[in-house]
DNA sequence: ATGGGGACATAAACTGGGCTTATGAGCGAG
DNA sequence: CTCGCTCATAAGCCCAGTTTATGTCCCCAT
């Protein structure tokens, strides 16, 4: 029932790929074809930037960087290298402005409420643009459910809040942003993932299903479309258990897409189409009526839209 | 010309953002529920595991978890980050897989060989999966042109090959996998960001252009849409290269919608819709004449497709 | 030709973060 | 009431990565 694991021991990822900061050196390597000009930018002296980058390459078992009396190109391995490495470090930007937002709960110049899917997999991305073009802006997030949003900028304790559902919380202005649409997925395995036919709701209203519970956003959208039927197999309190659930193979589960895109392109799930409901909502940004956003929180939004 | 930097000096990403051994810690925490058995899942000791958790927390300025006389659970900022930290988590394990495919040149059961924007983008993602059902299947790689992968191929040095193009090498039998389309991007400050027309072929072939250099496979797709009449504002040498100056403003540029997936999500640069010209193209699994792969060969094949 | 200045490499010494072992302190179940 | 699980604390060790101080190579300009 665990993951498939790889081999363990002293052979860990994090023994077997270099620490970020030696990622972010190669990246400056890359960019500036000088380790010396490297260092000097992830502020380290030379050597250390040597040394690093030499055991980076003892570690990886590949040259990376062609050194030359007259500075450092990347080898042909070490650009492929370095291209995985951008997905690394992207991915731990992302990390980082989101940690920064959690943090800075007080003296923010922007503080924003979100609910649990939207700070998950779309805030982080929003938060990273909004940086790039107004780095002083100090954001704080707060994630909860709809309500939890509502109440927030009702009591003027967030500036601008985002939603997915299928009503508007009363006391609230919106726009929609994007749409999002849950998904029936399971293992490759399961036999839903060979049927040539669509699902007809009928016999997805009738099929025991993995859900969350009852209350979550997608619960809810979820229960309206069929009429408030879902039969549910087993109920848990996270996208990501469920995820865990159905990539085992316990059955069929219902998620919002943003959540399973990964999975679904590494076909540890697969989609099944279905025929006849509507799984689609609404992601919108919302703020008290009449109070129309400005500002950072005006800068915000309009990076969502698009 | 640089890219935006954040605030530089004692505070780089290496020193904000845990380590990828704190980040794999801490999913093992919120998968078991408890810091002792986390521990012993990453090989090290529980006190370690217990300090380290600790630090991350310090670090982080946020509460991740709630310690229990019984047991260990996420706060709810602590599901978010740990959320945030399984993207980082992967993004190593696509570099970790594809760093190892680079490094083991010799005695592996399944030698791939693949076009450049293929190995980046795409084929880290298929050895993962691969490795889920094959976990001991030795994998190398070799990234190069569409003609120094057929000669691999034909040397009977690599067992399935992949490329983009519009042309199959002759000698190779092939299987169509995806598709890919060029798309022409600007940074969302160009003037072609406001059109509200698509853009006429014309058009497009009498502007210089950001482009990959002659003889790569994307400027052939583009050269051989247009007419062999793509006039070059600037030639770079790499996808990055190119990106990295669209991002900053240079001019309209032309890539793969692989390549700049991200950035459009982050509105870094902007796709400008164009009539009258297809730049789509294939991508191909390719294999020699007759040789249909069988044993790792054909697994890897069919996790491609979808 | 010759010296200067850039590049990277090497060597030795320091530092600190993270590890282990050993122990203590809550809480629940038998 | 004691065993077994949890996590926390304390003390000491160790090594990875750093800095400073050199050395070597090559190009270019004088």
């Amino acid at each position: 029932m665990s993951e498939p694991q790889q081999r363990q021991g002293p052979g860990s990822l994090a023994h077997r790929v270099p620490d970020l900061g030696a990622l972010e050196l190669l990246l400056a390597v890359a960019r500036l074809g000088s380790l010396g000009a490297a260092a000097r930018e992830v502020g380290i002296t030379q050597p250390a930037a040597s040394s690093r980058i030499r055991s980076m390459e003892r570690q990886l078992g590949v040259a990376l960087v062609d050194r030359s009396p007259r500075g450092s190109r990347l080898t042909d391995a070490g650009a492929l290298v370095t291209d995985w490495a951008r997905r690394v470090v992207e991915a731990a930007e992302a990390f980082d402005v989101g940690a920064q937002a959690l943090r800075d709960r007080r003296d923010s110049r922007l503080r924003v409420a979100a609910s649990m899917t939207i700070a998950e997999y779309l805030l982080p991305g929003w938060l990273l643009a909004l940086r790039a073009e107004r780095p002083d802006t100090a954001v704080s997030l707060l994630a909860g459910n709809s309500a939890a949003v509502a109440e927030r900028l009702l009591a003027d304790e967030a500036d601008l809040g985002f939603v997915e559902g299928l009503t508007v919380p009363p006391g609230l202005d919106s726009a929609v942003i994007a749409h999002d649409r849950l998904i029936v997925v399971t293992a490759p395995a399961h036999p839903w993932a060979r049927r040539r036919r669509p699902l007809a709701s009928a016999e997805l209203a009738a099929t025991p299903l993995i859900l969350r519970e009852r209350g979550s956003g997608t619960r809810q959208v979820l229960d309206a479309a069929l009429g408030g039927l879902a039969r549910p197999l087993i109920e848990l309190s996270s996208t990501t258990a469920v995820k865990a659930s159905a990539v085992s193979g316990a059955g069929p589960a219902v998620l919002s897409e943003l959540a399973v895109r990964e999975e679904l392109s590494l076909r540890r799930l697969v989609s099944i189409p279905v025929d006849g409901v509507s799984l689609a909502r609404a992601l919108r940004a919302v703020w008290p009526t009449g109070h129309r956003p400005t500002g950072p929180a005006r800068e915000l939004l309009s990076l969502t839209r698009g």
